[in-house]
DNA sequence: GTTCTAGAAC
DNA sequence: GTTCTAGAAC
């Protein structure tokens, strides 16, 4: 009986999708076993047929009475399918978990074999209802109630579980506790795009604790993907309305395609047409396989781009609109078709994001999950792009001028594609900053400030934004960022802050000083947001901000010589807006607070203003370092001692009595009066 | 960029 | 116990 003193059952709840292999692993245990167990099955347990949870309670109790254990063999993968088996255990029954998070597809496979039903239909069934599972599943933790829980993740980790419980004798009890939790980020699981986010911005990894729900690069069966590739469709680009050659179009969109294919991963592009008999499919159509582009990953498809799934069977989790200027419903066509199908949700969210969009450039707008398109179709993002216009009656027609015309739509695809991109995988690692978005931060639009068209992509520009996955985005610049960009563009309204200003530059003490002297000379040009956006035309701009940069270091030297001063940028700056630091090297500061402000100053993360000009005028650019270094050691900027934290290396930077490195003497990178005896 | 703070390091 | 870092939130 169960109250034989100091003898205990054990309720082991299986957690696993259907083929995980519950049953295999409860049979093997109870065929050499020595403790009474008793298998308790919902598939089976009314006659042989499924019955309910309730019937599996009443047995599970029943079997506790007469002494044996039980293994709750049902899939049991939320916490409230489990919840009221928990409530089993008690002062002579603990509650144990096993978790088998197996890889989905061996979920899948196993379970189409075992229906004996081989096919599509099966398959594809078996699949939907692993995949629907495994989307709501929760991962077992202590607090639920079990005294412990074992996770396997594959045959051997779930042999070793077999023997663990074939072991464990009548009198045997097992250590309490979680054994085996690979990654304990997959304790939630997010909607099944953000995971496939995950694993596409991380190809290498192969952590088997996610494997339940990747996907394999180089799956056969359609069916067993558990995220559908991420797949763009979008219509040829001012081909209809706004009347664009059809042929220029069409090598643009193979030109821009074919570039961005490499970029994409797995993920697929496709060009969407209503009509069958379109004449712009066909030459893409045509131009793409006579130049041997992946037909898997490119291709064209006729249907209407608001249904591709539900009437075409194609899925796309991306879509663009071919928009208007206003980014507003109207016009007929797609843009029309497509905010009809979006509902209100796609003008508030698109709102959110801007206003109006320029010739070339394309907004992301992330869709609300009340969105029908959403979870009509499986869209989760809408990309507007805007493209040339070479109708009369229509805004900015280019009067046949084909050569902006042609630039303008190359900017629009490559915007478009750089859009889909970003939602594809996280781009935070991506060396270059300056596809940056062009749509005001106030929200208003000047469209005759936008004279280059280097920017390609608008979008997470109104706040700092998150992604689905919750990481920040490298796009656009969060509030706080662009305290400098303001300044800049509106000194006047800045009066109290601004020590002097010109038309191209101003000049402010930083608002927290990394030293006893340190100001900012900020660079007016608009375009112009860090290092990496400066080119040849900018030579005069740097040599105007350097020689102002040389009047406040004379300025201050004159009020205390023994002053020491480097001029110099950020490689790549946390604010937006080009900004030379004028700063003093005794970073005596309380300002100066951990790692990364002293390496952005004292190593090659700093670019001294006199190798930028001289790079920029003999290549075009200037180099930039990497932001790794601002993870390095605390090295002390003149004797390069390591020092282990900020406090230490601050006391040793007071008194380090070395002279600064020779690279920095050797030229005036270094700025000191002579007399200062350094 | 800063502030706040949990928890690691000492 | 205190010091310090590093990550999240802003």
């Amino acid at each position: 009986m169960a109250a034989e003193k100091g003898k205990k059952e054990i309720v082991v709840l299986l957690v696993g999708p259907p083929g995980s292999g519950k049953s295999t692993f409860c049979e093997s245990v109870m065929k050499s076993s020595h403790r009474p167990w008793s298998r308790i099955c919902q598939d089976i347990i009314n006659n042989g047929k499924a019955g309910s949870k309730a019937q599996c309670l009443k047995m599970a109790m029943e079997s506790l009475k007469e002494g044996k254990s039980v293994f709750i063999d049902r899939c049991n993968l939320d916490r409230e399918q489990r919840s009221e088996f928990i409530k089993l255990g008690g002062p002579h029954v603990e509650v144990h978990a096993l978790v088998l998070e197996l890889s989905a597809q061996v979920c899948i496979s196993r379970s189409v074999k075992r229906s004996g039903h081989e096919g599509n239909l099966q398959g594809g069934r078996a699949a939907a209802v692993v995949n629907k599972m495994l989307r709501s599943k929760e991962l077992p933790k202590l607090n639920e109630g079990f005294s412990r829980i074992l996770f396997c993740y594959n045959d051997a980790d779930v042999e070793n579980a077999v023997k663990t419980y074939t072991m464990l004798g009548p009198m045997d009890t097992l250590p309490s506790g979680s054994f085996g939790l690979k990654n304990p980020d997959t304790k939630s699981q997010p909607g099944i795009m953000n995971f496939f986010k995950k694993v596409s911005a991380v190809p290498a990894a192969s952590s088997s604790s996610t494997e339940a729900t990747t996907p394999k690069a180089n799956e056969k069966i359609e069916i067993v993907r558990v995220s559908p590739v991420p797949t763009l469709a979008f219509p040829s680009i001012s081909t209809a309305d706004f009347q664009f050659d059809l042929d220029k179009a069409s090598d643009i969109i193979l030109e821009t395609a074919e570039a961005f294919l490499p970029k994409l991963g797995p993920a697929r592009l496709v060009l969407v047409d209503l009509s069958h008999g379109s004449k712009i499919l066909s030459l893409v159509k045509a131009k793409a396989s006579r130049k041997n582009i992946d037909s898997g990953r490119f291709f064209t498809f006729v249907g209407d781009i608001t249904k591709l799934h539900s009437q075409g069977g194609l899925h796309c989790n991306v879509i663009a609109n071919a928009a208007n200027w206003r980014l507003k419903s109207g016009g007929g066509g797609v843009n029309a078709a497509i905010f009809k199908a979006a509902g209100s949700d796609l003008e508030a969210a698109t709102r959110a994001r801007a206003n109006t969009l320029l010739p070339g450039k394309a907004v992301v707008v992330p869709l609300p999950s009340t969105c029908p398109l959403l979870n009509a179709e499986g869209i989760t993002h809408v990309i507007h792009v805007l493209g040339p216009n070479m109708n009369p009656n229509r805004p900015d027609c280019l009067n046949n001028d084909y050569t902006k015309g042609c630039k303008i739509l190359r900017e629009a695809y490559t915007s478009l594609f750089e859009g889909f991109l970003s939602t594809v995988q996280d781009q935070s690692k991506l060396p270059k900053r300056n596809n940056q978005a062009t749509v005001s931060d106030s929200g208003e639009e000047d469209p005759e400030r936008n004279k280059k068209f280097k920017g390609t992509i608008a979008s997470n520009m109104k706040s700092g934004s998150v992604d689905d996955s919750g990481k920040k985005r490298s796009k656009g610049w969060s509030s706080w960022a662009l305290a400098l960009h303001i300044i800049a563009m509106h000194p006047e309204k800045h009066e109290n802050i601004v020590l002097e200003s010109t038309d191209h530059i101003v000049v402010i003490n930083d608002q927290y000083p990394k030293a006893r002297k340190h100001v900012l000379v900020l660079a007016r040009e608009e375009s112009v947001d860090g290092l990496e956006d400066v080119g040849r035309e900018n030579i005069q701009l740097l040599e105007e901000m350097q020689n102002v940069g040389l009047k406040w270091v004379q300025r201050f030297q004159d009020e205390d010589p023994s002053l020491i001063f480097r001029l110099g940028y950020h490689s790549v700056p946390s604010m937006r807006q080009l900004h030379l630091h004028v700063i003093s090297q005794d970073f005596e500061s309380d300002h100066l607070k951990n790692k990364k402000h002293w390496n952005s100053f004292t190593t090659s993360f700093f670019r001294d203003s006199l190798d930028v000009l001289e790079e920029v005028k003999s290549q075009g650019k200037a180099n930039v370092e990497s932001e790794a270094v601002l993870r390095g050691e605390l090295r002390c900027n003149r004797c390069r001692s390591a020092h282990p934290t900020i406090p230490r290396l601050k006391s040793h930077i007071r008194t380090c009595p070395s002279p600064f490195p020779h690279h920095l003497l050797q030229t005036s990178r270094l700025l000191a009066r002579p007399d200062s005896s350094n």
